[in-house]
RNA sequence: UGCCUGGUAGUGUAACGGUAGCACGACUGACUCUGAAUCAGUUAGUCCAAGUUCAAAUCUUGGCCGGGCAACCA
């Protein structure tokens, strides 16, 4: 149990207290209840952890709960897709799914309660109706003209509801409540519609569904749920919440709200992102550029990243943005630790080592990673031609510029030093190879004369080199806020052109073979990369997860704005 | 305009009437066979105004500003 881990949070707070006074027993019961009309994101990842890891902090139990009262939104794919990312982010709600749906009968019945109490009735307006009748935000509603009906007539037309006498949209159950109430949800909500659908779990047998508002506690208190923890936008029902849940006399939990989760440079908007989809501005649900739970995980994210991510940023009740550094650096930092580093050329330029005898090679060893010496060791073949980056040369390189240019020296990591001679250009004057030379003494990447270099570049030998294809993927919107856009524009008005840039012919050290899917690296000296579902073992292709910190870039366009 | 909510460095958060702290970012510097990582340092904050108090980010009152709510969606 908690010991001296102080509560982190509100909500934290708000259970550690109702341990202490046993307002529960001592009993800790979460759930996370996704609608199956969409696929997760960030934001839902944010839910998933504070539902869960409370539960798993207090000893208790999380029930996976699909919210599924509306078949003419939801899907099975969606419940497919939700559970492999929740299962993906590393939670285990064992026997505990649950869906609304399997309440049916028992929210049935607890209608039928309501109606014979009188706190129910049929009503027969029309969606405008009553859009009219609700009234506004300043003035109160009208009552129904059914609203006096009896609990006969109103048993009678409900049942006839079910059994398919009516057409779709042409009765509701409603609650009576109160027309006159500030709240808007408590102007006598609705309970059922006649909505002819079928359901992914239910199929054909019910013809009317409830409503989220009495689904939603009623569930909860059906799976004996203690805190009920859910977004604000969800704060102004409460009241009808907890009306339902009086109402019917039944175990009652709490309802907690926080503020959900708002990334720079993207949304979570599930309708939007649906769209983007739709209008193919991605190439799907699992676009690594999309904040979706699939779409980190094809980017090469862990789920451990996302996990310290959400802890991180913590829980209030304040509407705020969290900059999208403070993800990447959860990954970074997670990545750091465990992706086996690796080199690779993505934009290469030909290298001949003058000096080096023709037709020859050797292996080096290189370190699989430094942060981890369990990691070991690999060899990487060195021989005449060689590959490095194209930006790792310049002809008239500044004075900071510690890579490669005519007359300096540079290390290849984990080879040698050589020293550039001569450039070579095509007609266009373009530099399309490098004569260097290189010092047989230095092998391994030292000089026994204890010589220094400023630079060490990565490099492929040319002859073993794997050929592939690297995805570079940059922030899908321009504006950190992508709905902030001049009248008459939409967010996809701030698509970022650029987020996506693929790069062919790019060589990589030919261990690089034997990746398959989902494996991450460092590629040294650029970023974290991981191979994409779409690799094959003709064409591999690659996925930059994140780019590595870069002071030289930094500086360079620091250079570029001072002039 | 009514109701519900909320305002702490650039951003995200902590401080439960008693020294405003942490993280990310930015900027220095050290180190370096990744211009990475690591380490050290700098920067910068309680929305405003009154009040209560020995003492207010915290309590009171009044402003100001932000978010949510008028689906037979969730």
């Amino acid at each position: 149990m908690m010991e001296e881990s102080t509560p982190t949070d509100f909500v934290r707070q708000m259970v550690a207290d109702d341990i202490d006074s046993g307002k529960w027993d001592g009993r800790v019961q979460t759930r996370f209840p996704p609608e199956p009309n969409g696929y997760l994101h960030i934001g839902h990842a944010k839910s998933i952890c504070l539902n869960f890891g409370i539960a798993e902090e207090f000893g208790g139990k999380y029930n996976l709960r699909f919210d599924d009262t509306n078949p003419a939104k939801e899907e099975q794919e969606y419940v497919d897709a939700i559970k492999e990312d929740i299962r993906w982010l590393g939670f285990d709600w064992e026997d505990r799914e649950f869906y609304a749906s399997d309440y049916f009968e028992q929210l049935y019945d607890w209608a039928v309660l309501l109606i014979n109490d009188g706190k129910a009735f049929v009503c027969d307006l029309n969606g405008d109706e009553m859009r009219e009748h609700r009234g506004t935000v300043t003035e109160a509603g009208t009552e129904s003209p059914h609203r006096s009906r009896s609990v006969e007539e109103n048993l009678d037309l409900f049942a006839r509801m079910k059994a398919g006498e009516f057409p779709d949209g042409s009765k509701t159950l409603r609650a009576k409540v109160d027309m006159a109430s500030p709240n808007m949800n408590l102007r006598d909500p609705v309970m059922y519609r006649i909505l002819t659908a079928t359901h992914h779990r239910t199929g054909d047998t019910w013809c009317i569904h409830p409503m989220y508002d009495f689904t939603h506690g009623e569930s909860d208190s059906i799976e004996r749920v203690t805190h009920s923890i859910c977004t604000m936008e969800f704060e102004d029902h409460r009241p009808l919440y907890d009306w339902y849940l009086d109402a019917l006399g039944i175990y009652h939990p709490q309802q907690i709200e926080f503020a959900r989760l708002n990334l720079t440079y993207t949304m979570m908007s599930k309708r939007k992102l649906l769209e983007l989809v739709e209008e193919k501005q991605v190439s799907g649900w699992d676009d690594p550029r999309m904040p979706t739970i699939c779409g980190l995980r094809r980017r090469g994210y862990t789920p451990e990243s996302i996990r310290a991510f959400c802890h991180e940023i913590g829980v209030t009740k304040f509407n705020s943005t969290t900059d999208m550094a403070v993800l990447e650096n959860a990954l970074r930092a997670d990545l750091n630790k465990r992706a086996e580093r690796r080199l690779a050329v993505l934009n290469p330029l030909k290298v001949v080592i003058e000096n080096y005898p023709e037709g020859e090679s050797e292996e080096l060893d290189a370190i699989n990673n430094p942060e981890d010496a369990s990691a070991g060791s690999r060899t990487i073949p060195f021989s005449r031609e060689l590959y490095i980056e194209r930006d790792d040369f310049m002809e008239d390189a500044p004075r900071k510029f510690f890579r490669l240019s005519v007359g300096k020296e540079v290390r290849l990591r984990y080879a040698y030093f050589i020293t550039c001679t001569e450039v070579i250009k095509d007609d266009d004057g373009n530099v399309i190879e490098l004569r260097c030379t290189y010092d047989p003494a230095t092998r391994g990447g030292d000089a026994p004369d204890g010589r220094k270099v400023k630079g060490t570049l990565h490099w492929v030998s040319a002859a073993h080199a794997v050929e592939a294809e690297v995805r570079l993927y940059d922030h899908l919107f321009e504006n950190p806020d992508p709905n902030d856009v001049q009248e008459g524009q939409t967010y996809r008005d701030n698509l970022n052109a650029n987020s996506l840039k693929t790069l062919t012919g790019c060589q990589l050290e030919p261990s690089l073979s034997q990746a398959t899917p989902g494996d991450r690296f460092q590629f040294e000296r650029r970023g974290y990369f991981c191979v994409d579902t779409d690799s094959t073992p003709q064409t591999p292709v690659f996925n930059r997860t994140t780019p590595l910190r870069d002071a030289w870039a930094k500086i360079q366009k620091q250079k570029q704005k001072g002039k």
